[in-house]
Order: C-alpha cells, then structure tokens, then sequence
DNA sequence: GATACTAGGTAAAGCGATTAACCAAAATAA
DNA sequence: TTATTTTGGTTAATCGCTTTACCTAGTATC
C-alpha cells in the first residue's frame, strides 16, 4: 500500500540506511547500488514521510501564517506576498484562517506550533492573546503582522504606521475645511483600530477641533455591518461630512450605503479609505485610501520571521509608513 | 528546552504510558496520578508533539486546499469556505497557494501528501497534471474544485456547470440584441475558460452567430491583463458591443481600461462579468455577474473529500449550477 | 477460601525516517 | 610487505508518541 524506505531497501537488498544515503546524497555510493535504488524509487513513486523526517529532524522548513480578517483584500494580498517570501527562502508557507474566532485561532496555533513548524507569523484576533505567553517563553519564533499586540512586548512585529496613517488620512480632510469626521472601524481592540484613532484624536487636537466618541461607528470588518454603520451615522449626525474607514473591505458597505441614501460623494460625503483596494479605481468617483503596499509588509514580515528563528532574542518593531493616495473621493481634483 | 512526555514522565514518577493515558483519557486513571500529571502538563504548558502522533496514529486530521489563481476574489472566498466546513468537521485545513506556477504546485502537493494530510482539496492549473498519477493508484483522497481536469476522470471534482454559465451569459448579451460578444478569458488550458467558452459558442450557433476566434483575447487573471486585452480587442474590432469577462478580478481591469477609453458601460459596452465580486454593486452601473456562490463550492467540496476519504472509490463529479444576477451592465433595467 | 474480576499501572514494539559509529575489503602509500 | 586510507556499506540508537499485552494487588463472588 504506502511504501516506506524499509520496502525499498528490502526489494534492493540493502539497508534502509543505504536507501536514505541514496536519497539524501549524504553518502559515497556506488554506482549499481545507486541505479538499482532510484530506479525503485522511480517505480514506486516513493516519497519519504515527511512526518518520520520532521520528528527525527527537528524541524521543518515550514512556516505558517495565522490570520482572523479573511478575506479582507489587504490580508489577502499579505497572504500571497508572504507565501511567495516564503517560497524564495525555500520554505513552504501554511496559512490558516480563524475568522476573528479567538477559540479557533488559540486551535490552530497549538496545532502548528506543536513541532509542525519552525516559525510562526500571526496576525492575531487580540480580544486575549496571553495563550501566546508559554510560547514565547519556550521561544518559538513568532512575529505578528499587521496587528500586533502591545503586551507582547517580547515579539517582534510588522505593521502599518496606523497613528500616523489615522493622523495622515484625518489631517488631509480637514485640510478640505472637514470638521466633523466619522470614522467607521472594525473592531475596537485591534491595534489598526486604537493606533489610528490616537492619530485620527491627535490630528483633531491639534486643529482645535473636539473630539467627538458618537463619530466613532463599529463596522465589524463586514460589508454589510458597514454599510448599517455607516447609515446609522449619517442619520444621526447630519452635520457630518466627510467619513474615514479604517479598512478596505468596509469602504465597500459605506459606499454602498452612501448610495442607498442618494448621496454623493465627494461632495455631500467626503471619503477616506484605507488600504488601497483594487476596485478603489474604478468606483466613480474613484477612492482616496490610505495605504501601504501589502507586498511589503508580507515581505518583511517574513524575513522578520528568519530573523527572530536564527536569532530568538531578535524583536524588532517594525512601523512601515503609510502614504495617502489620493483620488478623487476625498474631494481633491 | 522543549517538553516531552518522558520528561513529564520522569517528575510524576510514573510511565510514560501513563502519561499517553491521563492525556487522551485511553484508560482508568486514580485520580491522583491524574492530577498530578495534569498540574504538570499544565505547569509545562506541555503538547504533544503533533508530528510524533500523526507518525504513529497514521493519519493527522488536517486536510489542505491547494489553489493557484490567488487572490482571486472567488478563489478567496471559497477558501474561506473551505475552511469553515473543516473546522466544522473537525479538520484543519491548511492552505497554500502557489500562483499559477506548476513546478510550486507539485512540490506543495507533494510535500502534503507524503503523509501530512489526510487528504486534498486541488484547484490545479491544469498545464499538466501527470503528476497526480501515482497519488491516485495510491488513492491518496483528492478532490479537484473549481476548475478540474477531464484526463483526471477517476478523481471527483466539484465545479460550477461552467458550460452553462458561458450559455447563459452569452445568451442574455444576444438577448439584448448583442452579436459582437468580446471574451476575455485568464487561461486558455483551465476549464473554466474551455467550458464556458464551449457553452459560449453554443450559445452563438443558436441563435445563428458566426464564431470568430479574434474576440477571444486573454487577460492572465490579473487587472493589468485585463485591462490590456480590453483595449486591444476595443480598437481592433470597433464593432464589438459586449464584453463577457471571464473572472471577476479581470473585471476590474476591464472596467479600468473602459473608463481609459472613455466608453460607458452598458450603453457603449454591455458588461457582464463572472463571480459576483463584492464590489460588483457599488461599481456605477453595477455589473451583471454569472455566479455562483462559492460558499457552496468551497463546502461541497469539502464534504466530496470527506467522502472520498472514507470511501476510496467514491469520485462523483459535480456541477453546480450558476446563476445570472442582473443589474444595469448588461443593460437591463 | 478458592476463583474471578477489576483497577491501576508498566514494558516494549512500532510508526518511518536520520545519523553516529563501526566494519570489512580493496586500494594506496611507505 | 606492512601500514594506512578509502570505499561502500551496515548496525543500532533515536525522534516522541500510541497501543497491545501483560502484571500485581485488591475486591467481589459464591
């Protein structure tokens, strides 16, 4: 049935060890011996367990990537970007998605980081990260992404500018005369939402202008959460007039609501997205967003990863900046 | 450093036996033992290594989708609904993606089926799938999704009935008085090009249309491609008038190149796209989309494998049937 | 009081590889 | 000719766990 190196070994009457030396090429091997094992090799398709390897081994050569807001399209493009980092240090990525379920997410990290990988990147849910902490203890290699978890000070972390990015996209639409700003977020505990609303409150502050909690809507990371939330604002705040969503995915619902109530942006509504999402252009007018290429951030995410595996004292945080890129939504042109 | 069973083992004083026992509740335990080896499990935080179990329990509970054509909107999603079916049934499903790319295909099917996973979820790419042989005379449990092979007979597969969905689309378009229907497709060798474009032409001899390969022009699944191919097949053949684009990111890049030429959709071009992209509402007029949900692609699928994991012989093939969602590109309304 | 269970535990084999240590025969050197 | 390498291979330990078979002492049965 499943055919092992003992299989092998026995039909070429040798020793397994002589099989795996043939295969691994870790051995001066004679030629007959050599032609005689490959070509069963060849026959049988063998392939080494790579179960048996890993144990004996002790490692692997795969990483994994967690990640709880898929399919958001900005995690998406991290995804490939990190798979194909990975691929070009000759390692195979794993990606799990735990859909902003703390439970599955503690799951799948226990999974992964029970010997099957050698190093992890999580971009976690953080509602409680502290499950991490025996790992981090036991210094598995862990680098967050694009959320990170301020308490787990020990990790190294690659993300987003987000203070910065929320001063940046807040401080261009007031620029635009913009007094009252909502902000649609995800989730309030996740450090893309807290980092940019410090920034979105210092670009307020520092206009003068009061910081105002009831601009603030949950979105819930999900087109249709954002489009209610975006609703929700606008009837109760008439005065309202430009809106920042915090990522990608949501810009859709508020657009989507913005229609719904016949208004048209940028003139009724101004608007700032984050994240750059490939319709961004082709929506009319077309998206302001704040952003920053994902390809990056999965990159260096990754080699983040390399570093904190041959070096665990490694932990660099790491804060790419965010530029604003701009079109027509937000009122300039 | 790491902990092993023999280490727990060793400090409560007893077997390791005992240990495997108290872990996986295999047999009667005194309760102080069992407390005992607890506390220390959870003074360790100690896990069992995952690579040792799957070694020698000889299956793993992990299943994996492999897919090519990431970050395809449709692909996502249906990656996503792998996913959640998984967890649902108690697996974990692990998730690469190799970006059209035959030779990363191959190594990560390979690298999982020797022995990592129970079983495969494929969306291949179809240039030469010869290398699933011998992981079908082993009757290694793969599903194909999405796009499927027809040399690949002996394996089950779950797809939309694509040829239908080319029928139909096509036939709306010629509904509305459309004889010069232009086709971007991303592959020409995946079914999911060849099959609609069959039900493509069906649709055309119908209704009495000359088929004319020129209209036929290859966008590579990508929104530059896209956009690219709409312009070329635009100012070559000034007499087409409906665009039908085979894959929903391209759709973009369709839209894209439109707007370059300053051509209103539908009045200039009547559009329909394919997969129902999330963005396809608030796009303005919002695209008419051949679609299918791919959360139930992506659970089918899963359960196809469940299926042909406890019976080897099982390899139905699906497909499902998609639908027209009809909003103002293709000129209705 | 002999017999039969039961409770609680252990020893040891095995999953499929890798690898250090060892070895005999042939080849080379001195 | 004797000593030393080299060649091509083998043996056996090991990775960390599961599981079958076996054991002993205490309980129940009659």
């Amino acid at each position: 049935m499943k055919i092992t190196m003992k299989d092998i070994a026995k039909e070429a009457g040798v020793s397994v060890t002589t099989v795996s030396h043939v295969i691994n090429g870790t051995k001066r091997i004679s030629e007959e011996t050599y032609t005689k094992i490959m070509s069963l090799v060849e026959k049988y398709s063998y392939v080494p367990n790579t179960m048996a390897q890993n144990l004996r081994q002790q490692n692997s050569n795969m990483a994994a990537l967690v990640v709880s807001s898929f399919p958001d399209s900005y995690i998406t493009s991290i995804v490939k970007a990190v798979g194909e980092r990975a691929r070009d240090r000759g390692y195979h990525l794993l990606f799990i998605n735990t859909n902003e379920n703390q439970k599955d997410e503690q799951e799948a990290v226990t999974l992964l980081t029970s010997r099957m990988i050698d190093g992890l990147i999580l971009s976690p849910t953080t509602r409680d990260a502290n499950y991490l902490q025996p790992l981090i203890e036991r210094k598995f290699p862990i680098v967050l992404v694009n959320r990170y978890d301020p308490k787990l000070i020990e990790l190294p972390w690659v993300t987003a500018d987000d203070f910065q990015a929320g001063y940046d996209g807040t401080y261009h639409l007031i620029g635009h005369g913009h007094r009252n700003i909502g902000i649609i977020y995800n989730f309030p505990e996740v450090t893309t939402t807290t980092d940019r609303l410090e920034g979105y409150k210092e670009a307020l502050k520092q206009s003068g202008i009061p910081f105002r909690e009831e601009y603030l809507v949950q979105g819930y990371g999900s087109i249709e959460g954002a489009a209610l939330a975006t609703e929700k604002l606008l009837t109760a705040h008439k005065e309202i007039t430009a809106i920042f969503v915090l990522s990608d995915r949501m810009t859709i619902g508020t657009i989507s609501a913005l229609k719904n109530m016949s208004k048209k942006w940028p003139n009724d509504i101004a608007l700032i997205g984050y994240g750059d999402f490939e319709a961004s252009t082709i929506i009319d007018p077309p998206i302001t967003n704040v952003s920053l290429p994902p390809d990056t951030v999965g990159k260096t995410a990754f080699d983040a990863l390399l570093n904190r595996i041959q070096n665990p004292n490694y932990n660099k945080h790491i804060q790419l900046p965010t530029s604003l890129v701009i079109r027509k939504s937000c009122g300039c042109n």
